[in-house]
DNA sequence: AACCGAGTCAACCGCTCGCTG
DNA sequence: TCAGCGAGCGGTTGACTCGGT
């Protein structure tokens, strides 16, 4: 990856770039009791002060850091800085893993934008952190999507087709990628997400509800896992299911709660799934971008799902544990 | 070397919620 | 019951770095 700036005030002590930083949209301003009330980025003092105020206090009473005179930030703001830099125990500037980037897809499937629920999942992780994961990942799925749509052609041909950072450079560490599935000739996106871990593809959904499918034109590093390998996934809601064989297809009714952005784009449409890739509304589990006609009516064939996972190695997923349990009610907001 | 786009990050704002008097 | 207030949350913005061209 790139881009990772260099640690503010608070953790080098230096303050020159990030002050200049500050200065242009950042400023300090005068409320109504006269005392100036300063913005931007934080100083090493400043720091040093609030650390000195929580070990004292403890994190609360924020407001009254500014009405004792202590700094001149709003409760807010000095809440803010704790909870995202001075708490101990923070992974700050380290990237996000494999795994927790899986949590992240899953749990924002499972609550939506709900990202101070899902950093408590994340020991380590606040809410800011996976805001910013997230809407870092939805700009690149929508550079994908938008730089990927194949021409109109030969309608016929509708194999998946993997691209975007899918046909970078061999990936040697574990890494998390996107994969966006189009359906060659039409405009359809499909959305997923692959892992590279332990020398070893993976995807980051189970074969759970909303799946609307995954490619099979994969690069060799990634084969096919039988349904059943698949079904044992952990957060599988639905049963095993029999063998299913010519894909048939489940009136579903419009996806209940379109998990991105793009879904703009979605007229609303009912759809039509093949039956296993049956939908439930607890646990929808794949993004969907959908820049088209639906992805598969009742008029039209779907994609060949079983050929989807075909001969996956069994141990594939392995590695996948289940999220940790939810905290206690307490910590959580 | 300069420019540009992408990615990262910090910190703001507006809003909601829950507590308290 | 309700208003006021503080805390918390989600969305957004903009500074900054880095890599590619």
């Amino acid at each position: 990856m790139q881009g990772a700036k260099p640690a503010t005030s608070s953790s080098n002590g230096s303050v020159g770039s990030s002050s200049s930083r500050s200065s242009g949209r950042r400023s300090s301003r005068r409320d109504e009791g006269g005392m100036a009330i300063r913005k931007g980025t934080w100083m090493a003092e400043e720091d040093e002060i609030l650390m000195e105020y929580v070990r004292k206090h403890g994190p609360r009473d924020w407001s009254s850091i500014r009405s004792k005179g202590l700094l001149a930030r709003t409760g807010k703001s000095c809440r803010l800085r704790w909870v995202n830099k001075l708490k101990p125990d923070l992974k700050t500037g380290c990237k996000f893993s494999p795994e927790e980037e899986r949590i992240v897809l899953d749990l924002q499937a499972k609550f939506g934008n709900k990202w101070a629920r899902i950093a408590t999942y994340l020991p380590g992780r606040t809410d800011n952190d996976v805001k910013n994961f997230w809407s870092t990942r939805q700009k690149r799925l929508a550079r994908i999507s938008r730089s990927s749509l194949p021409p109109r052609s030969s309608k016929n041909d509708k194999e998946l087709t993997a691209v975007s950072s899918y046909e970078a450079p061999p990936i040697m560490e574990d890494t998390c990628i996107d994969l966006v599935l189009l359906e060659e000739g039409s405009s359809n996106v499909q959305c997923c997400n692959a892992f590279y871990v332990d020398n070893q593809y993976a995807m980051s959904m189970a074969p759970s509800p909303c799946n609307l499918g995954l490619g099979t034109a994969l690069p060799p590093l990634l084969e096919p896992a039988t349904e059943e390998e698949l079904l044992r996934l952990p957060n599988t809601s639905i049963p095993p299911q029999p063998q299913p064989q010519p894909p048939q297809q489940q009136h579903i009714g419009p996806l209940p709660q379109p998990p991105l952005d793009y879904l703009d784009h979605f007229t609303g449409e009912e759809i039509c799934f093949p039956e296993d890739f049956g939908c439930q509304e607890s646990s929808p589990c794949m993004q969907f971008l959908y820049d088209g006609p639906p992805f598969a009516r009742e008029d039209e064939q779907p994609p060949a799902p079983d050929s989807l996972f075909d001969d996956l190695p069994s141990d594939l997923f392995d590695y996948l544990e289940p999220p940790p349990p939810p905290p206690p009610t307490s910590s959580a907001s």
